[in-house]
DNA sequence: CAAAAATATGGAGATCATCTCCATTTTGTC
DNA sequence: GACAAAATGGAGATGATCTCCATATTTTTG
């Protein structure tokens, strides 16, 4: 499905440009605010080079944080190989929400990707999804977990979590989600 | 705080006029994509006079919404007053799952109103928070919900499923979200 | 290596939604 | 009915987004 041309050696030296320019701006918190079209002048390329290698922001946004989303998708991998399962998706959740929490741009960015209703949903978001239901999937099978709840609830909740990330107590009340999901996936005793 | 001078004839005939067609276009699911200064167009007003009801497309929203959520509100008061208080709780967010199913435009205007991080949380979303606050708040002095975790956390799921509305499987894993929240909240025994 | 083909560039300007401004009209008051 | 206050409408300013294509760069071919 991924059509891969190889880009020609200048197209890729622009588009590294963009990105490097794209990720400080990110870090300085400013990606939403920036107006589009400076991401270009800011990087020393043109505009139509900016919306060749990246048609909307939130492509940009999902190119800056694919490292991001791929790190927490291989860090679920890790932990299902080595925890109970139960276990997985608890530090998983747990780890996601200090991830977030570290990252200041992070929560924007996943609210906007995942609130992005035009056509496909972006490849980071697929892949978060497969990573959350696969753990969820796991700790039914070993029994841990309830399996009258579809793993999408749980998403569902990290979507609340983004979404919510200029609520005063952020911090504070997206770990208490976590410890409400958790705890309301336990099977009933 | 609420500064009401009384709104003159015709302004108040061209504010009714713009809200009847905003419901309007809202009820056939094209609110938001609708070029803001249609809604004058449509209701046969200025776009100036759009502008001085409702200074934002927010603005507007908020108006016409400001019913249901206050319709919402009431049930939440009602269902205090005549069920104990855990019960109250979890009527009141399966039917606000119910509710928001039933208004196809509903879950994007809270999820918009609640994301608009332009200053002061709009008059709907204050009041809607504090029906909640106030419905856990009964039910854990009424000791049938633990008290570690803050209702804010409640208001971050409510904003996941009003943020993942376009979800494919959206009503399904909303129920369940809220059977994740209400098991989760019950006091551990 | 030169020429030809393919690919990519930049940035001026078209397009489009949002919002402002104020000369005119409508309403309320005395 | 005349004066003041309130409200109107819609032309145009503003500003962001996106397109287009003549030019430049890279790759391939002979």
């Amino acid at each position: 499905m991924t059509t891969d041309k190889p880009l020609r050696a200048d197209a890729q030296r622009k588009r590294e440009a963009l990105l490097a320019t794209a990720r400080e701006v990110f870090d300085a918190g400013g990606f939403f605010d920036l107006r589009f079209d400076d991401f270009a002048r800011l990087a020393g390329v043109g505009t139509g080079t900016l919306y060749r290698h990246f048609p909307t922001r939130e492509a940009l946004a999902e190119a800056v944080y694919h490292g991001e989303v791929a790190a927490l998708c291989d860090r679920a991998h890790r932990l299902q190989a080595t925890l109970p399962a139960a276990e997985a998706l608890a530090t998983f959740l747990r780890g996601m929400v200090d991830h977030i929490a570290a990252h200041e741009g992070l929560a924007r960015t996943l609210a906007t990707l995942w609130a992005d209703r035009s056509g496909a949903p972006a490849e980071g978001s697929r892949a978060l999804e497969q990573a959350v239901t696969d753990l969820v999937a796991a700790a039914v099978q070993e029994g841990a977990v309830r399996d009258d709840v579809d793993a999408g609830a749980v998403m569902m909740a990290l979507h609340g979590i983004g979404a919510a990330h200029d609520r005063p107590n952020w911090r504070a009340e997206a770990d208490d989600v976590i410890t409400l999901v958790l705890d309301g996936l336990r099977r009933p005793q």
